[in-house]
DNA sequence: CGAAAAGTGTAGCCATTGCTAAATTACCGT
DNA sequence: ACGGTAATTTAGCAATGGCTACACTTTTCG
């Protein structure tokens, strides 16, 4: 008999779904390249990832799959309402963890560097601990 | 002429670095697994991370061929010199973030799982500043 | 000792995310 | 309007990390 995996708690964390950072990653960044430029294209999304066009695409059809953007070919990418909440919550809770960074005493690129890493990994109540403390340092 | 992302190297992005972290949390595991038993063996991972035996043989086998672990045909994992380095490095910087995390208000149980996502996406700027922060909190 | 159980290894499948190369489409500017 | 350039799509390869199924070795126990 196979063992088959079950309750391990300890790592269930640290083997979350990388393709569900990747989805938070990138419906962030159309969500802000839209806010500058009107229209979010391909090209956009790889630059800002330093990845090729293809592997953006690769990214995007997923995302489309997912329900997140929606596309035609040769079209720019526009966010679902899905999307857009996706976006926003994102948006959140990386200000949260940088606003966090920042109170502690960490610089501004640091802060902003380590958000990125940091937001897909931080439990609710972490969170919302993080934003107290913000508050209390910046109030 | 297609764009070209800086890293010379093919396939060494992103993908680099899930699988350093990779190899930090499986270093990190057997280290941690050799403090309470004699050996470790692949089972052990397996349960450790909640993955069948043959995905954990496969990082095995990546770990032996960036030389951090040595192991014989059906023979236990042990660490190379290397392998304890790194293992020693990440249970220092693990310990810190879980330790202000503690210091910050957050419960063991959810400091636990949240400084296992945190721990590889932390600059040593602020790394040291969470660790001051705890020092300061907890002596 | 010998057989069952536990542990490992191998083959082969899939998805994700990298890439290059080449084909296709859209967008300009002359 | 046409041709060139930029953007996008498609095809196809590699590495990582998931899995099941099955073969094999080691250990354990009756």
């Amino acid at each position: 008999m196979p063992e088959r995996p079950q309750n391990s708690e300890p790592h269930l964390r640290t083997r979350r779904d990388h393709a569900s950072e990747t989805a938070e990653d990138y419906v962030e960044a159309i969500d802000q390249i839209l806010e500058v430029r009107d229209t979010c294209r391909l090209t956009d999304l790889a630059r800002r990832f330093a990845v090729s066009h293809v592997t953006a695409n690769r990214i995007v059809e997923r995302l489309q799959r997912e329900g997140y953007v929606t596309t035609e070919p040769y079209q720019p990418i526009r966010l679902t309402r899905k999307g857009k909440r996706l976006a926003s919550e994102c948006r959140k809770r990386h200000e949260i963890v940088f606003q966090f960074l920042l109170a502690i005493g960490i610089d501004a690129e640091t802060a902003a560097n380590d958000a990125e890493g940091i937001e897909h990994h931080v439990s609710p109540a972490t969170l919302e601990r993080f934003r107290e403390m913000s508050n209390a340092g910046s109030s």
